[in-house]
DNA sequence: TTGACTTACTTAAGCGGTTACTGTAGTTTG
DNA sequence: CAAACTACAGTAACCGCTTAAGTAAGTCAA
């Protein structure tokens, strides 16, 4: 078996205690048998079950992360940007993908609550917000990325979506498109704000909601390149046809760049085309795509910096607390 | 707090033990109590602690994946088919991100052994299997993943590489390539693996192998765009200049296209490429890119498979396995 | 020089499970 | 009808660590 405290305690002739105190720098241990415990610690490469620790302390020095698909860069970005935050504190991280299935969320999550972990990072696939009361009821840590519910108040980490609809609205609107459609999914947040903001900065140009212009789909988001192809379709029949489109991912972007090159119109001289995300190698595709860019690494920092205050008891799950990440425009 | 067993002990008038057996159908228990304890877990939505379980038993029912690069979508692939796996046997997923930092990687492997996870799967970014041997002192269920090491024989999960490499050669060949080059990376058993099925292609068409039609570089996995977009424009300046290239991984694949194509080559006419990885999105590229593919779930999924074998006491350590993926041409 | 404080460490208890051993009915057997 | 099983449940000990409470020395002011 591996190397426990006993054994250490046993080599030194103190007690347990005195290494688990020396370990954790109590200020109850002379230095000298401090520096012998550590120097013996080290000798003998010695780690403290985490399981035990968890045990004593209620905390398990993990945090979960669930999100909808790990495949999908922007999720992958935010647990690599979270990991990293995580690791520097010892702290682990528990990943799982509930692959756009509340069921399956909710499964991955009641394994995760057995665990005890000490925050859970989520980036919901649920409807609602339901499932979420549990967290509350069990006073267990939340942070929601990305996705949030407007009757939930929770502690949430995204960009702003608002603001990222303004801003590819005004940007295809500087280029000189008076007919902008839109095209994305439906019901959550993420879309709704960023149809908003598209709104939003229609209007303050002073030009018309045009309701055939928006073509949201349920679960647009997942397999976006067929939702953007079809919808670009329907789009590309109506008289007058759109200048200019706002995609609210780029998937959905690839597609309906698809089933424009293949009616023949061109882009961007006939329609322009924003996405949003910036997937890697947009730049790289057959049109470069222009997108508005989330920074979705500082997402997951920035989740995992809320986490320790959690942990830590700086902030209470009492008073939610909301970060919003500025979007930027990639040409 | 949550419930435990006691609670459900006290609420049945029996004792933790039964509760303990019940739960984990002992034969000991008769059918009607161990209804009444199934049920009344049911109505307190109990869980086991499973930091307690780990503690008594030994075993966490924590799996380890240490990738170099989770945004990679090979890498994600591989622990979304690993994750799907595990899900359906209670097991959980500890990730980690070695960013293809050797010491970061011996780093977060400390970190999970000291959580003492039932398997660790490792894609490894060290250059030797030096820090892999303490695996084997403490006797730890190891799994490699996508790279390998020659002198270190170990459970091994990835792609029949030699195989990759000859397949993609043999298609440049058919398609009329006389003079192919080869761009990657060095070092790692895949690069390794591709470029020997490479040269073993040209020898069997009667083909020589040129040195300098070989441009390897070390870490050239990572910025792969970078590498390919270099390595190609010093290829073009060669005379003769190659009429094809095989590209070790996707990303340099498309550095090398970005470089034919401002030299005003023309893809694949003048030179054609063929990469490795089939990148999602490949198809929507200014130039679709030839690739051939490695089903990275499924390399997830057996490892996955593999684990179970290992901590079931079905497969031992002593007698690695290895099992090779075929690769699959995607034109 | 004695009581009050410190300092440095130890002992005891418990976190929530598990396993191995004990005990007690009721049933079978010779 | 006593001996020997069998079926079921309980007791005790332990997994490795932490916290709270205790204790034995050394330090200091009165």
């Amino acid at each position: 078996m591996a190397v426990t405290m006993k054994d250490i305690a046993n080599d030194l002739g103190v007690s347990v205690v005195t290494v688990s105190k020396a370990m954790r720098n109590h200020n109850d241990i002379s230095l000298k048998t401090r520096t012998r415990v550590l120097q013996r610690i080290k000798e003998l490469d010695y780690r403290p079950n985490l399981a035990a620790r968890s045990l004593a302390t209620g905390k398990s020095y993990l945090m979960g992360l669930v999100v909808p698909d790990l495949v999908h860069p922007f999720f992958s970005l935010v647990a690599k940007g979270a990991s990293r935050v995580l690791r520097k504190k010892g702290y682990s991280l528990i990943i799982a993908s509930s692959e756009e299935d509340p069921d399956l969320e909710i499964q991955e999550l009641s394994q995760m609550m057995a665990r005890n972990l000490d925050v859970y990072i989520i980036a919901s696939a649920q409807t609602g917000p339901e499932s979420l009361h549990r967290f509350v009821e069990q006073k267990k840590s939340l942070i929601l990325v990305d996705r949030r519910f407007s009757s939930f108040p929770a502690n949430y980490v995204g960009t702003d979506d608002k603001e990222i609809g303004r801003m590819a609205t005004d940007h295809l609107i500087e280029r000189g498109c008076r007919q902008i459609a839109c095209i994305g999914g439906r019901d959550v947040s993420p879309a709704m704000d960023r149809l908003e903001g598209y709104k939003h900065a229609l209007i303050s140009h002073g030009l018309p909601v045009l309701e055939q212009f928006i073509v949201t789909r349920v679960n647009g988001d997942n397999h976006g390149d067929v939702t953007g192809f079809e919808a670009m379709n329907s789009l590309l029949r109506l008289n007058p046809c759109p200048d200019g489109v706002f995609c609210l991912n780029d998937p959905t972007a690839m597609g309906a760049m698809k089933a424009i090159a293949e009616s023949g119109l061109r882009i961007p001289q006939d329609i322009a085309v924003i996405g949003c995300g910036n997937v890697p190698y947009a730049s790289e595709l057959r049109v470069p795509l222009s997108s508005v860019d989330q920074d979705c690494e500082m997402i997951g920092e920035n989740a995992a910096k809320l986490a320790f205050s959690l942990v830590e008891g700086k902030q209470s799950m009492a008073s939610p607390k909301t970060i919003l990440m500025k979007p930027k425009l990639i040409p």
